[in-house]
DNA sequence: CCCAAAAGGTTTCAAAATGCAACCTATCCA
DNA sequence: TGGATAGGTTGCATTTTGAAACCTTTTGGG
């Protein structure tokens, strides 16, 4: 990949995936848009609706997406300027949004309060995600270390 | 919970456990700090040496994340004021992790890059998160969706 | 054909978050 | 006793974010 961070085109740690990561989409907007585009947005107003965000931070923040290829622009024929939608590595954070989702339902969620629920077409719940092992044992913080390259 | 998060003491989007997640933890150094504990770091200095990140953020940082229960603080006899270690609810964010971690992987490297390699205990890389229906179907972004609250 | 409304921005300026550097205080150890 | 180390706090400059006003193109109704 040749593409550079929002921080200042210097990655925070350049060796960390997660670094990497948190350089590209760590940020208060860019995971919501993902999720909502997960979700079947593809306009700017439409994003914008459901988020309730600045108007120059969302053109930033869908400009910036699609430099890092995780949103693609497409001109439309239908009034509207463009739409937006994932791209491979977008749809590819599903896994990402869904570990954040079910962190939340277990940490950031009194027992009784309402919230959204990701299901499937059965509209059945999803399994909980569970770093294994190649072997499928299952691993944790403790269980597992970063091997340093370099 | 009774947690708050740091936008200005009301959630980004209250009924949506991504969105609420995000306001915790998602800012440009908590979840580094969380990757940082989970290798072992512990004092102010040792997460200060591993980040650049400036002392005061991470003073803030710390104190929120002990806020929310994410890290827990202990003093300590040695001469350090205290030692940060991660709740169980801090160390429930190594899905999250492995996430943007395997997620960086795949989209933010050129295949030669150097990069840092999270390894079980007998060195072998670990297995590729992937999100399950309840009876063990891949899913994806196309074939789930939110079922909303309220 | 004309005009109002909608889509998708850009610009301006204020407020908040971030970062650097200097300073402070308590402990340890020689 | 005094310097080094740990863990901060404070002040100030820079950067990022956000609200609101403004602009341009398309579209659809009369």
């Amino acid at each position: 990949m040749d593409v550079t961070p929002a921080t200042g085109n210097a990655w925070t740690d350049p060796a960390c995936p997660v670094a990497r990561t948190v350089d590209l989409v760590g940020d208060r907007w860019s995971l919501l848009i993902v999720r909502d585009a997960m979700d079947g947005a593809t306009t700017f107003t439409e994003f914008r609706r459901r988020l309730g965000i600045a108007r120059n931070i969302l053109t930033d923040r869908l400009r910036r997406l699609v430099e890092y290829g995780i949103l693609d622009r497409s001109a439309t024929t239908d009034g509207r300027r463009h739409t937006y939608r994932l791209t491979e590595a977008g749809q590819d954070l599903f896994t990402t949004v869904v570990a954040l989702r079910q962190w939340g339902e277990r940490h950031a969620f009194a027992p009784d309060e309402p919230r959204s629920v990701l299901v499937d077409e059965r509209g059945r719940e999803l399994a909980r995600l569970r770093p294994l092992s190649q072997d499928g044992t299952p691993l944790s913080a403790g269980t597992s270390h970063v091997r340093k390259t370099g």
